[in-house]
RNA sequence: GGGGACGUAGUUCAGUUGGUUAGAACGCUGCCCUGUCACGGCAGAGGCCGCGGGUUCGAGUCCCGUCGUCCCCGCCA
């Protein structure tokens, strides 16, 4: 039984591929056999939906279809069910050309027959099984956390859903179940996990959807190690079902490292790493390079890429122009003629061979984000312009198609960030990370300073799961919120009943969360989030297949006592 | 909120400097065909060129607006 997936009508005889979630299967219909049969057959369309009964023959060796996992038999048709028509579908699961996006999912029952997304849901369904078995066999519970809670206003925008009960108010959709977690903690349950939808009310991205899925866990006295020792585990289960062996330990760096050896908080290691050449330039020089003398110069080395182009260099430019933040001296065939020497020193710095590009930037640099020293922009920036570049050269050079996953653990993240805008400092992650102890007396002199016991996962540059180990005493997550500027009845009053429940025998806790969809996405090789979600939304937050969001009627508002202006 | 790309047949696309009857492939319909497997051959149907306005003797093509899809920035503790 299945679908109809392609008819092969040649007069007498008649192939059909039945289609159905295991793939495709041929079956023959002959004229001379049984004459009526026949003719019921000629009557299939494509996606109709059939039940063929008959004898499975192995086919003729000149026959034989070697690109078909079946394509040494055939099934001889001794009868035929039509179960359902269809009609002629949009597009067909079986055509190599792709349909519109828009298409795609405005019938996406249609779009989730083809072969690709078949693949991908399933691959899905493995991953998420895989990851449940691993952490069940460690001792953890999967425990379920309520979608309607309360609105928390940190961070990103709350989806609300409105209380019909309580005119007036809403509950909001978690962001995360975060603070249950926490609770589970305290309520005695040692390990937790959930694999859990998530609810963002932000702007879309290929990586980003309003609802999404997290491996989202947690569990008691645990060091960091104990936690990506777990991580390690279920992503080695998860990425064996797609058919990959990873080794563990994932190789580690400090924030701060990731920062000046990669110019970015999530790096990848499959690039090579950034060099401050500062050193190799005189100050006269770097002034007559308008350069301020007290940043770094930074030397992205290009393996084995050879000179750029006028064009090329002209193409990237922009992505410095248009930042303030840091400026592209030039590739070093120029500079040369100035300063030999120099460049001669910056190459060796770099450690650069012969045929590798070096690219220098430098300064000035205006922070725009954070507390941070300045020239993290600098290399905020590089790191940006490095994976622009590698981009536009996979194809041609082989330096940047070394295949593999490329995990790292990223630890010590500032505990603060300064918001500019605000005036004020922010929680790095969020404000109930703890922070290290040692910088425990920095907490008011110097925030910036001060570093959080928080970690990410990062795979090759992609951002998988972000976790800490979390602050369990009152007097601590006081300080913090004071730190944040967050007075003592504003934290009450919005996390009191989470400060009253710290306050009845707190165990030392900390976890993580894992982006099911990325990790989906990557093994799938997917270049976006729709690709691996089986219904998504559109850029714009929309559901084209059942047109979601829609207005609704004037007597529901009315029950919910709610009026659109 | 901002920037960019795209929108032509059911689908994927082409459409020259603005020029009179808008094309191709796949799909669809009919006929032919006994070993195809992206079957093949012949014939045919199928278009509000996203929508609205403007410029022009004349607009798929130029201009303005608008809607939709995608990508990026902001945003996403």
């Amino acid at each position: 039984m299945g679908w109809v997936n392609r008819r092969r009508d040649l007069g007498n005889v008649i192939f059909i591929d039945v289609r159905d979630r295991t793939g495709l299967t041929q079956i023959v219909f002959d004229k001379s056999d049984n004459p009526a049969l026949h003719e019921k057959a000629s009557q299939l369309r494509s996606e109709y939906v059939v039940a063929a009964i008959g004898k499975v023959r192995k086919r003729e060796e000149k026959t034989i279809n070697r690109n078909l996992p079946t394509g040494e038999i055939e099934v001889v048709a001794t009868d035929l069910k039509l179960l359902n028509e269809s009609k002629v579908p949009p597009f067909l699961p079986g055509d190599p050309a792709l349909a519109n996006e828009e298409t795609r999912l405005k019938y996406r029952y249609i779009d989730l027959r083809r072969e690709p997304m078949q693949y991908n849901i399933e691959l899905r369904h493995k991953v998420a099984l895989a990851i449940r078995q691993y952490l069940a066999a460690q001792g953890f519970f999967e425990i379920e956390t309520p979608f309607m809670t309360r609105s928390t206003p940190e961070g990103a925008r709350d989806y609300l859903v409105p209380s019909r009960v309580y005119p007036g108010e809403f509950y909001a959709l978690p962001q995360s179940p975060q603070l249950f977690k926490q609770i589970l903690m305290i309520s005695g349950f040692d390990k937790y996990f959930q694999i859990v939808r998530c609810f963002r009310d932000e702007d879309l991205r290929a990586d980003r959807q309003p609802e999404f899925t997290q491996i989202d866990l947690e569990m008691t006295f645990p060091q960091p190690d104990r936690v990506f020792e777990v991580v390690e585990g279920f992503l080695q289960a998860a990425f064996k079902v797609a058919g990959f062996e990873l080794k563990a330990p994932f190789p580690r760096m400090t924030y701060d490292e990731a920062i000046r050896q990669y110019g970015i908080d999530k790096p990848d290691l499959r690039l090579p790493k950034l060099t401050d050449v500062r050193a190799a330039f005189t100050a006269e020089q770097l002034q007559s390079l308008q350069l301020n003398t007290e940043l770094p110069v930074v030397a992205i080395r290009i393996p084995r890429i050879g000179e750029l182009s006028r064009k090329e260099r002209d193409d990237n430019r922009p992505l410095f122009g248009e930042r303030k933040d840091a400026r592209l001296i030039d590739d070093v065939k120029r500079l040369e003629k100035s300063f030999p020497e120099a460049v001669a020193k910056a190459r060796e710095l770099a450690g650069a061979q012969p045929e590798d590009l070096l690219v220098l930037v430098g300064g000035p640099v205006q922070v725009e984000k954070s507390g941070l020293r300045p020239d993290y922009g600098v290399f905020m920036a590089a790191g940006q312009f490095r994976v622009e570049l590698s981009r536009k050269y996979a194809d041609r050079h082989m330096a940047f198609r070394q295949g593999g996953f490329h995990f790292v653990w990223v630890t010590d993240f500032p505990m603060f960030e300064w918001d500019e805008a605000d005036k004020r400092w922010n929680a790095a992650h969020h404000p109930f990370t703890s922070p290290h102890d040692r910088d425990m007396d920095k907490l008011e002199s110097d925030p910036g300073s001060v570093r959080a016991l928080a970690y990410d996962v990062v795979l090759n540059g992609t951002e998988l799961g972000s976790g800490s180990i979390r602050i369990h005493r009152q007097d601590v997550q006081k300080k913090i919120f004071s730190a944040l500027g967050m007075s003592e009845d504003e934290a009450k009053a919005r996390f009191g009943f989470f400060l009253e429940a710290l306050e009845y025998g707190t165990p030392p806790h900390g976890g993580i969360a894992l982006g099911l969809d990325r990790i989906v996405m990557i093994l799938a090789g997917a270049e976006s989030l729709r690709e691996v979600i089986p219904f998504p939304k559109t850029a714009k937050a929309v559901d084209l297949m059942v047109d979601a969001p829609t207005p609704v009627s004037e007597a529901q508002l009315r029950e919910l006592g709610i009026k659109i202006r």
